[in-house]
DNA sequence: AATCGTTCCTGATAGC
DNA sequence: TGCTATCAGGAACGAT
C-alpha cells in the first residue's frame, strides 16, 4: 500500500514524464472514485489544461493545473498511478480511469480493491483537505523537538500512522520504524523515554529515506509508474515475516492485530 | 472531545 | 473439485 516512499517515488516518476503536459481527455470506468464533484464536472474542467506542478504531500498526490484546480489523488490500499506502457503484471491490470495527454500518451490509474479517490480543487479547498496533515518527516523542519511536540497520547503504533500527526507513515514502515527502534508497538507514547524518543526519530528519517531509496515497497500491490516494484520489500525485517526469525535475535517474529491493522515485531527486541 | 468500530472493494487463501 | 467464508487495509464516517 502507497506510503511516503511509494508516493514520493511515483511522484519522481511523474515529474520526469507528466509535468508541463496537458490533459486532453479523461476516461473512467468506476466514477465513484471521483469523490467531490460528478465525473462530469472534473472532465470539464481539466480538459486541456497544462500540469504546471507536480507534488506529494503526506500520501497525496497533487497536480497543479493552469486554471488553478488542482487535481488531488490519494492512492489508498491498492492504487497506483501507471504512465504509457507498463511493466505486464497482474497487478498493473486494474485499469480504472484513464487520462490521456498531448503527447499521445496515458496515464492510469490500476486499482484493484477502488479504494482510491480523485478530487478535483481549487486553492482554498485544497489548502483546507491539506492543513489537517502533519509534519512531512523527511523535511529538515521536521527536528527531534517537532516530533516531541506532535506526538500525541495513545500507542506509539497508532500515533505514528495518525496523519494528523505526521504525514504519510501506514502500516509497513511503522513496523519497521518500530522494530529498529525496538519499541513495542503497543507502548504508550507518555511512557517514552528521551533515549527512546531519540531512536525513534532516527529510525523514521533513516527507514523512510531507505524507502525512497529503493523506491518503496510491492510485496503486494505497489508499482511504479513504469509499473516495476520498488526494492524496500527485500530489506524489510518485520512487516508481513510472521513466523520468520528476527534478524537481530532470531526469535520467532509476532503478529498481533491493533485497531484493526496487524503489527509485526520481535517479542524478545520489542518488549512492553 | 476523543476513541472505537464499520464501511468501502475484490483477489487470494483457507476450510469444508 | 468447487464452493463459501475470511482476510488484507487508509481514511471517512457513524456510534459511543
Amino acid at each position: 500500500m502507497p506510503e511516503l516512499p511509494e508516493v514520493q517515488t511515483t511522484v519522481l516518476g511523474l515529474k520526469n514524464k507528466v509535468l508541463n503536459r496537458t490533459f486532453v481527455d479523461v476516461w473512467a470506468d468506476t466514477k465513484k472514485l471521483f469523490k467531490n464533484v460528478p465525473f462530469s464536472k472534473f472532465k470539464k474542467e481539466i480538459k486541456n489544461k497544462k500540469i504546471k506542478k507536480i507534488y506529494r504531500r503526506g500520501k497525496n498526490i497533487i497536480f497543479e493545473l493552469s486554471n488553478n484546480y488542482s487535481i488531488l489523488v490519494h492512492q489508498k490500499m491498492t492504487g497506483h498511478l501507471l504512465y504509457n506502457k507498463w511493466k505486464d503484471d497482474p497487478m498493473n491490470s486494474f485499469i480504472r480511469v484513464k487520462f490521456f495527454l498531448n503527447n499521445g500518451k496515458i496515464l492510469a490509474l490500476s486499482d484493484l480493491r477502488k479504494f482510491a479517490k480523485i478530487e478535483l480543487h481549487k486553492k482554498d479547498s485544497l489548502e483546507k483537505e491539506l492543513s489537517r496533515l502533519g509534519p512531512e518527516p523527511l523535511e529538515k523542519s521536521f527536528t527531534f523537538n517537532k516530533l516531541k511536540r506532535v506526538l500525541k497520547k495513545g500507542r506509539i503504533k497508532q500515533v505514528l500512522m495518525d496523519q494528523e500527526v505526521i504525514a504519510g507513515i501506514g502500516n509497513i514502515y511503522s513496523d519497521e520504524i518500530l522494530w529498529s527502534s525496538k519499541i513495542h508497538p503497543e507502548k504508550e507514547t507518555l511512557k517514552l523515554s528521551e533515549k527512546e524518543l531519540k531512536r525513534i526519530y532516527k529510525a523514521i528519517k533513516g527507514i523512510l529515506s531507505k524507502g525512497v531509496e529503493l523506491g518503496g515497497t510491492s510485496i503486494s500491490d505497489y508499482r511504479d509508474i513504469e509499473g516495476k516494484k520498488g526494492k524496500f520489500g527485500d530489506i524489510r525485517k518485520v512487516y508481513r515475516r510472521e513466523g520468520e526469525k528476527c534478524p537481530r535475535c532470531k526469535t520467532v517474529i509476532k503478529r498481533k492485530k491493533l485497531a484493526g491493522r496487524s503489527s509485526h515485531f520481535c517479542p524478545k527486541c520489542q518488549k512492553l
